[in-house]
RNA sequence: AGAGAGUUGGCGGAGUGGUCGAACGCGGCGGUCUUGAAAACCGUUGACUGUAACAGGUCCGGGGGUUCGAAUCCCUCACUCUCUGCCA
């Protein structure tokens, strides 16, 4: 959530950015909360004096009160009346008014870096880099939905029997695949310096607005109606969350935090071409990094999570490019996304497996999660997240690149983990 | 799921209608003492809003009510804990 100060003291760079992002009447909605903001410090203040005077006059009361003086007490307490009529009514106003403003700050989305490019659509995304050679595919190559019914590692009969589309069952090789990515994923993260976390993957409101999935992704989660739990789209609500409303010691900086979770996405209307296989799925595994920073350090930390990721697709020896998200396409919560893609051979197109973003102080206000400057000043810390990695596109990929006419040879950093070096 | 208890500042824990933003202890910070440290002693120590700075206002789980006045009384919701039941 943008901080109402901002819109107040910076209105024009505020409307220049979320015209930036493609956000329609941006002007107007703009100066419309700058014009109740004006409105509520008005009413505001008529009320706090108001109930200035009627605390003094009460406090009196009790004074006489005790010393007997019952007349005098009871003429006090006829003053007070009408002075408790106005502040309630102004206290009414107030909340209505602040209702309001929450609202319509609820519905603005967080203001792009100056880096991010102009644009509306993925088309406008500026490719920062590429890396890897696009493998030479033999005769007769398949996408990996073919390939996984030829090996029998992933089975999407049997989740259609189960659950539902969307939700496949990985079986003996690809069910080791599986692990062996997850845990070499989280062991990377370790050694660079992430703490492992293991959080809930059904949440409360709270943590859903804390994060700023609530209210804007409301119908894209599972929701749990009878205990009003939300089933996680991603690990990032959790682990963001367990610094809601948190002071942090400046000398615990940066927070470092990642986690395996599997992760639900409903994808209401997002269903059609370009979904087959291991593209789009209701249910998926992923790592998630989770950074909390100083401001000032927060780029930084975001360049470092951007290389930290693209060196996991080169251990994995996937051909993959770096993409900054223009305008139209960013998140709502993000100020400046790195989406990764990976280059899948079979099916001619690139495949986004990851996405980091820096949210600056847009998550972090409405988690109230802060720290003290040196000077004792409380103020809002920048949160940042990123994939590292997403399962299936990874797999997706790893099938498709490394397919020869006998087998599917594993990426050499896997071996270990998974006990064999080849599938087929 | 049933019954009961509870929710107070970083933590523990007082406080059942008036001067309570809240005793006391711990922790933190500053100081005295010390070569240094510990101990002891003294002082200090919540957040939000607001102001040029003061002042002022709000916050004792959330919301509502009673009252001149609520941490304290009433209603309601949420959550936590204990016992019983069930269960990995």
């Amino acid at each position: 959530m943008l901080q109402l100060n901002v819109l107040r003291e910076q209105t024009d760079l505020v409307v220049a950015g979320l015209n930036k992002k493609n956000y329609k009447n941006a002007a107007q909605e703009v100066a419309a909360i700058v014009e109740l903001d004006q409105q509520r410090r008005q009413i505001q203040s008529t009320h706090d004096e108001l109930q200035a005077r009627a605390n003094a006059i009460s406090k009196e009361i009790g004074i006489l009160m005790k010393s007997g003086d019952r007349e005098k007490a009871e003429a006090s307490k006829a003053e007070t009346s009408e002075l408790k009529q106005q502040t309630k009514s102004l206290a009414d106003q107030l909340s209505a008014i602040e209702e309001q403003i929450q609202q319509a700050l609820y519905k603005l989305p967080n203001l792009p870096h100056t880096s991010v490019p102009e644009g509306r659509t993925a088309e406008d995304n500026e490719v920062v880099l590429q890396h890897g050679e696009i493998p030479q595919l033999h005769e007769g190559a398949q996408p990996h939905w073919e390939l996984i019914q030829k090996y029998d590692i992933i089975d999407f009969e049997l989740g259609n029997k189960i659950s539902g589309a969307g939700f496949p069952v990985y079986k003996k090789q690809g069910a080791r695949l599986q692990r062996a990515l997850i845990n070499f994923f989280l062991d990377e993260a370790m050694k660079a310096g992430y703490m492992e976390v293991q959080p809930p993957i059904l949440v409360n409101e709270a943590s859903g607005y804390g994060t700023g999935q609530l209210p804007d992704k409301d119908g894209q989660m599972y929701h749990a109606k009878e205990d009003n739990l939300y089933l996680i789209p991603t690990a990032e609500v959790p682990i963001t969350n367990i610094y809601r409303d948190v002071i942090v010691p400046v000398e615990q900086l940066p927070i470092k935090n990642a986690g395996h979770t599997p992760c639900f996405r409903r994808e209401a209307g997002s269903w059609g071409a370009d979904v087959r296989g291991l593209n789009r799925l209701h249910q998926f595994d992923k790592v998630e990094i989770v950074q909390i920073t100083l401001p000032e350090k927060s780029y930084e930390a975001l360049e470092e999570m951007s290389s930290y990721i693209q060196g996991l697709l080169q251990k994995l020896e996937l051909p993959y490019r770096v993409l900054r998200l223009c305008g139209g396409d960013m998140g709502f919560t993000s100020a400046l996304t790195y989406d990764m893609e990976v280059y899948s051979t079979a099916q001619n197109r690139w495949l986004e497996v990851s996405s980091a973003s820096n949210f600056e102080t847009y998550q972090s206000n409405r988690l109230k999660l802060r720290y003290k400057t040196e000077s004792g000043k409380t103020q809002l810390l920048h949160t940042l997240n990123g994939s590292a990695l997403a399962l299936p596109r990874i797999v997706a990929a790893i099938l498709e690149n490394n397919q020869t006419p006998d087998g599917i040879n594993m990426p050499k950093v896997l071996h270990p983990y998974l006990g064999f070096e080849k599938i087929g």
